[in-house]
DNA sequence: GTCAAAAAATGACAATACGTCATTTAATGA
DNA sequence: TCATTAAATGACGTATTGTCATTTTTTGAC
């Protein structure tokens, strides 16, 4: 039973291993330019040992997504429990997911590859339950923040738009704010000099377009955000800050 | 010159021959399955003349997008023409988004993978600079109905958002919940039955927020969407509910 | 109508990558 | 020590991209 657990072990410290290539590999290379015979050769096994681990390509793109997925999930966990209003906790979910797309290359890409274009139907059913799994768990983690804010009557149930309705419309906000950023765009040339501050005072403006209070006009958030920053996410932002 | 028009004209034909091949390919197996020696047999030509008309299969793609751009800016300047409120105009702008994501199967999906991935690095200068202007125009015109509203002070000057930034704010919005739709989460397990009406209200709320008049308690919005879809896209809005 | 020159079409070919599997190599424990 | 089991290997079959020498077609001068 001893050897079986050291045998298991190796084999996990490898497959952390060549995850890990593979990651590397797509953050200097990009997922089209990814290649299993490119990670054997890297990690010096051969290519069947990597196909060992991972029965295609895609497999290792989502066990990557999952890796992205839990650490956001971790990082939203601890924006929840930012001890102050509801809607500063949702602030704190905003800080925690730009963080997060800022520390992790190409998590969006990832994530957006894999669901695009029948990948998925290529993944392992593990993978994909977990995969599914944390999907479901992050939004209802800020689902929370949103009935939180029912119940403390800082926001109006029955308002225009219903509480997982709202945490789609602000993922939908955060991420394609995200995304259209990630495209290259000319943005500056556009005339958006900061888009991050832009999707902030859109979520204010948001916030504050269905009442929950205190509005922005009588709290000033973004001095939140910076204590945020510089209390939650200390860690985050300082790798952040140390990486560009 | 008769002939050599005649000529030209010909490989136009069968530029856009093979095109809509390429286009139909993606509908119905997506682009990872798309390929050359594909379109060169359902075409009845050879690889060698596909690549003619395309040096790469990236060539297509992006060929694609900017038909699928000009489609999105044509209808955008309909919406622009709506004659009502500034306000309203802008909702045409959403509902004109709505219905052009509607009728082009993948165009998201093909955007992004264009903009992703060192991609953009193999398509020729033309499709290239083509693609920037069209994405430029697109966003200028939207972001002249924010200045018309500016102008007509229907929206304060000054406000938490520049107009950029406030086309910024629009498009992530419409954006990333077309996309957040487009990856078949199960969002109705999550509590959004609605993800198009969920948009729609957190607009609302945005503008309402940032007090974009007339607001959303001073004016029945909704009713303005169905008359948009009725009056102004009324062959799309058609085409649209047929298609399903 | 003929024919040489130019243009266009073709598909064989090299290059690259995925995924499989028979074979080789290593580990185990009786 | 050795038979058995487990693991690693890389050659191979398949598929796709992109190139280019060769073939075919078109053109226009005579």
């Amino acid at each position: 039973m001893n050897t079986l657990s050291r045998k298991q072990r190796e084999i996990a410290e490898r497959h952390a291993l060549l995850l890990d290539i593979g990651r590397r590999l797509i953050e200097t290379e990009g997922y089209r330019n990814l290649g299993m015979e490119r990670i054997a050769e890297i990690s010096e096994y051969s290519k069947g040992t990597v196909y060992q681990h991972f029965s295609c390509k895609e497999e290792i793109l989502i066990q990557l997504c999952n890796h992205n997925s839990i650490g956001l999930k971790s990082m939203f966990e601890r924006a929840r429990a930012f001890e102050g209003s509801s809607r500063e906790k949702m602030l704190a979910i905003f800080v925690a997911h730009e963080l997060w797309a800022a520390l992790n290359p190409n998590c969006l890409e990832l994530h957006q590859t894999l669901c695009g274009g029948g990948t998925k139907e290529k993944v392992s059913n593990d993978s994909l339950e977990l995969h599914n799994k944390l999907d479901f768990e992050i939004v209802g983690l800020v689902a929370s923040i949103v009935e939180e804010a029912v119940e403390k009557k800082e926001l109006h149930e029955g308002a225009s738009l219903s509480a997982p309705e709202l945490v789609f419309s602000l993922w939908s906000l955060c991420h394609g704010g995200l995304q259209l950023r990630s495209l290259d765009l000319p943005l500056a040339k556009m005339g958006i000099k900061n888009p991050q501050a832009a999707t902030l005072r859109a979520i204010e403006s948001m916030l504050d377009g269905i009442g929950w209070h205190p509005l922005s006009t009588e709290h000033d958030y973004v001095a939140v955000v910076e204590r945020i920053k510089s209390t939650v996410f200390a860690e985050e932002q300082h790798a952040c800050e140390s990486a560009r």
